[in-house]
DNA sequence: AAAAGCAGTGCTAATATATTCAGTATGAAA
DNA sequence: TTTCATACTGAATATATTAGCACTGCTTTT
């Protein structure tokens, strides 16, 4: 999508707040009324440079025939997270394979991203391979927490428990061995702290 | 809300699928058209009858000012069905504990409800005590799914294996016995099936 | 210097849409 | 038996809404 004008930019929220609180497209007279042009065809402007720059789609002869076209346009859904490229953020872009329909407040605390996850090391916690993990984003955790961390350009899911200044990651999965991490000598990078989980059958 | 007719309530299902699918209400002109009605005035009729009723509130001299009433409209969400009552209707107004905010959409196929599991039975799946297992309506399933049956006024969550004329719903969990019915004895009552998973950590 | 995009006003025409009035027919409730 | 709700048809009207034409003025790009 091109870069929309300021202006074109609120002419857009409008259109946004509209379908939020009314859950109707504004007409164009409204966009009118309500941006204070004088003009239907100030709002009928901007809703043709808009649907230009494909920021929405308008439907000839159709009241409210505007369409939002950005996949959630007011719902972006969380990050999903999946292959993660070494030595780079776990949020930088090219990490993100997609963005997913699932509301962060649905968790507690919040999500901030969805991880798939790689592997049958949690499975005994009923987090199989292919899943996604919802993750809130925090460099700290409790003791038992099931937490995202970084190792070495590694993101692993495993339980978090810590004893001293000994911290084991542990899978949930007889065969697959805890990793020991010692504060002293190494720190551990947490990336978050898993608060959900979904999976699609 | 009072109760509705068969034909008001096909009337209202049509305005909530217009308002999925074309992120508007539709007009009482489409309406007409896809109710087959030969006037305006037969599905107006029935607008104003679900507004008596409260289902929904009409904005007067404005296009598509049709609005859903029920708490939700803008985030229907998905309704979570908990203990079910015996005797009752799965999705029947007892049986829903609450209205969570996840996308139907999100699965495949469209999620309809929400179930919350009960017991260990299918831990080996994945699918924990607690965990919310996202539902499709479907009379009918394919071997090999995990569905949601009735049983006796019980509802249970297991993996469907058909054969010949015997189906068993097998647990995913050793230590729990498959069921077995014999549909040249008994019907078996399928609920839906199995879409997704929903856990909070 | 010309062309294109941006941000508007003002008016009119076309058509989409809601609304009103006048009916028919059925079944349930008072 | 009258009244009321349901479930429609049919035609006409009022208004809401989109759409088109002709402008002005500013800024940015070519």
């Amino acid at each position: 999508m091109k870069t929309l004008t300021s202006r074109q930019l609120q002419v857009l929220e409008f259109i946004q707040d509209s379908i939020r609180v009314a859950n109707m497209p504004p007409t164009i007279a409204e966009i009118t009324v309500a941006m204070g042009f004088g003009s239907t065809n100030a709002a009928r402007g901007h809703l043709q440079a808009l649907e230009r720059k494909g920021a929405i789609e308008l439907i000839p002869n159709s009241s409210r025939g505007i369409r939002l076209v950005q996949a959630g346009a007011f719902e972006p859904g969380l990050p999903l997270v999946g292959r993660v490229a070494a030595g780079r953020p776990l949020l930088a872009e090219e990490n993100i394979e997609d963005y997913r329909p699932v509301d962060p407040s649905f968790f507690s605390p919040r999500a901030d991203y969805l991880l798939r996850v790689l592997g049958e090391s949690m499975r005994h916690a009923g987090i199989l391979d292919g899943d996604l993990l919802a993750v809130h984003r925090s460099p700290t955790a409790d003791n038992g927490q099931i937490v995202v961390a970084r190792l070495q350009d590694e993101v692993t899911v495993k339980r978090l428990r810590r004893t001293g200044q000994v911290v084991y990651l542990e899978a949930e999965n007889p065969g697959f061995p805890a990793i020991e991490v010692d504060l002293k000598q190494e720190t551990l990078a947490l990336e978050g702290i898993a608060v959900g989980v979904v999976r699609n059958l």
